[in-house]
DNA sequence: GAATCATGAGAAAGCGTTTTCTCAGAGCGT
DNA sequence: ACGCTCTGAGAAAACGCTTTCTCATGATTC
């Protein structure tokens, strides 16, 4: 006897009544489940439709044991790349009358498996996007949050679908495309610290390096928006390259900023790269080089591994491991250097 | 007789059993609601850190009457100002343990009723940003999604608290700046059809025209992003309008770079505003002269107003009408004009 | 020492659905 | 006309929790 029944919202006992039926027929009306005389079908839906009768999800979650709901755990939903894909899984979910639950661990860590466990409880499957804990606590927690997408984090033990992107990859490649214009001394304008795409470009560049001992390439400690992209301008002049490989493009577009407000022109005096594509890299001033990375197909396909999961829950999953290859895509912020480098 | 019971998660049955208790005291221990005998209390608290009990919320939410989530419906979650206020929400919400669910209407206004009925009846209560639906509808609709809260609409009917800001105050203010530079012939790029945040700064702008009927202004169809903005770009031109008056940032940025592509030097040639300030604004080239709206604190506000719906359940609500005034933020994107007007 | 009271734990109802189980009545064949 | 199957509707259990109600136990008071 928990609330009082005083001003309660209408249930299906009221379209029952009404219809002169029993609950359990008034259920099957509604969802179809079993054949049901259509004379009666109709009294029902009459009385339904006269009462305004609207299910009550949560009973019927109860009942079901499924919640049509998803839960995506980002690490800050001020990055336009985590908004990118919380919208791209958002508009694909509910095209299966599936909704979004969201939690935003706003960068602290140590929240990233409370979050994820709660949100796990109230829906039918979690979507992890770029956690930053540790290996180990990763490894520990996915199959407790079954069923879950991994975005940008793999993990071995259990049989969890990941999708990821190539950074390391896409940074070579950016960094080939410098080194393929004249350059000939680089800087890596590094990320966050706990970002695993931060260490996957990291690694991309260590490996870069063994191939081109000829080319000078500096690592710079930085963040992951604009302001620390702005912050750096004075760190990336002083470095003395010619060619920058900003962490991400909201980094670069700081940089261009500051750059320019230095009087330094991009592309002739200093070439910078960004990485993401994020929608305004193609209207910055000069339009921004970069590593496209497919982010609303990261979105749709995070759901479509999610429903597969949620349907052939039991069965065999299929474990498959996406991995998207960024493209070039280049522009007018890199060029050639000038011929007697800074 | 639902769900085969094999293979369910631990319940609050399983913690009773183990502890040798019933489920009622183990309620009592974990809500803390009534006096345990704290040996029995300790008893419990052990059985379940031992089973890893987690309360099922769907169980909790039946029984409670509530969900502790709230519902966002926004047009498009595309939009750099939905996303701010549906972070700036799910922020405040969090720390009061309340999450958020998210729907998008993707501008399909005959969805919102829909998605906010049904966002209702799974949350406890809804916020309505920026609906393109019609007054009546809105007017019809409002009672019955009650807690409610509207951004960018008013209603008059019911007593739904209503967060907006004064686009036609701030884009009369735009229009004032550019005049005061010694422009003469202005432009103004206009956004969505149904967007209530435009029609507002129309009429802004018709006051305008009166106080200042020495001064040409013309309207102009756009939409409401980069691209439109972009390919307003030649319509814009032979306007021969010296000041531009964007609907929203992001329209005066594909301006800004349509502008540049055809070899149009902002500010020297021609003038550009845009609306909103998001983050991008600063960065842009040149830094867009904007009028700055609050949009964190618009999110955060929207919870407090939810709230305190939710707690003072049936006292007489205190319709809160909040209007934001939107700040000048005056950069480079707006110089006086060339002395022979293009 | 008996009557009263406070404390605290268990039984059970209730939240709003779905689904199984059961059974009445209709239709059919022999 | 009898028994069989089949259709379809109601009764009730189940989902997992909270909370009221009830009652036993031990403490307090005269």
């Amino acid at each position: 006897m928990a609330r009082r029944n005083t001003n309660r919202r209408i249930g299906i006992a009221d379209v029952a009544e009404k219809a002169g039926v029993s609950h359990a027929t008034v259920s099957r009306v509604m969802n179809g489940n079993a054949a049901v005389d259509p004379g009666i079908a109709a009294r029902v839906r009459a009385a339904a439709s006269e009462l305004k009768y609207q299910p009550n999800p949560v009973g019927r979650s109860l009942a079901l044991g499924k919640t049509d709901t998803i839960g995506i755990v980002v690490p800050d939903l001020a990055n336009p790349t985590f908004q990118a894909i919380l919208r791209g899984l958002s508009i694909a979910a509910s095209q299966d009358g599936y909704r979004v639950l969201i939690a935003d661990s706003s960068e602290v860590t140590s929240e990233e498996a409370i979050l994820a466990g709660e949100a796990r409880r109230r829906c039918d499957g979690v979507v992890l996007c770029a956690p930053r804990m540790g290996d180990a606590e990763l490894e520990e927690l996915a199959p407790t949050l079954h069923p879950l997408v991994l975005i940008n984090r793999t993990t071995v033990a259990t049989n969890t679908p990941s999708l990821s992107v190539d950074y390391g990859q896409g940074i070579q490649e950016l960094a080939q495309h410098l080194v393929g214009l004249g350059h000939r001394r680089l800087a890596f304008l590094s990320g966050p610290e706990h970002s695993a795409s931060n260490r996957q470009r990291l690694v991309g560049l260590e490996k870069f390096r063994k191939e081109h001992p000829e080319i000078e390439l500096q690592m710079l400690h930085g963040g992951s928006n604009f302001d620390s992209g702005h912050e750096s301008t004075e760190a990336i002049i002083a470095s003395g390259a010619t060619g920058i490989l900003a962490f991400n493009d909201l980094v670069a577009m700081g940089l261009l900023s500051g750059l320019h407000e230095h009087g330094l022109r991009v592309p002739e005096d200093i070439s910078v790269t960004g990485f993401d594509d994020i929608p305004f890299a193609k209207y910055t001033t000069p339009p921004l080089t970069t590593a496209a990375v497919p982010i609303n197909e990261l979105g749709s396909l995070a759901w479509r591994r999610m429903r597969e999961q949620i349907q052939q829950a039991g069965e065999p999953t299929t474990q498959a491991q996406d991995e998207f290859s960024p493209r070039m895509e280049i522009r007018k912020s890199t060029a050639a250097p000038a011929l007697k480098p800074a």
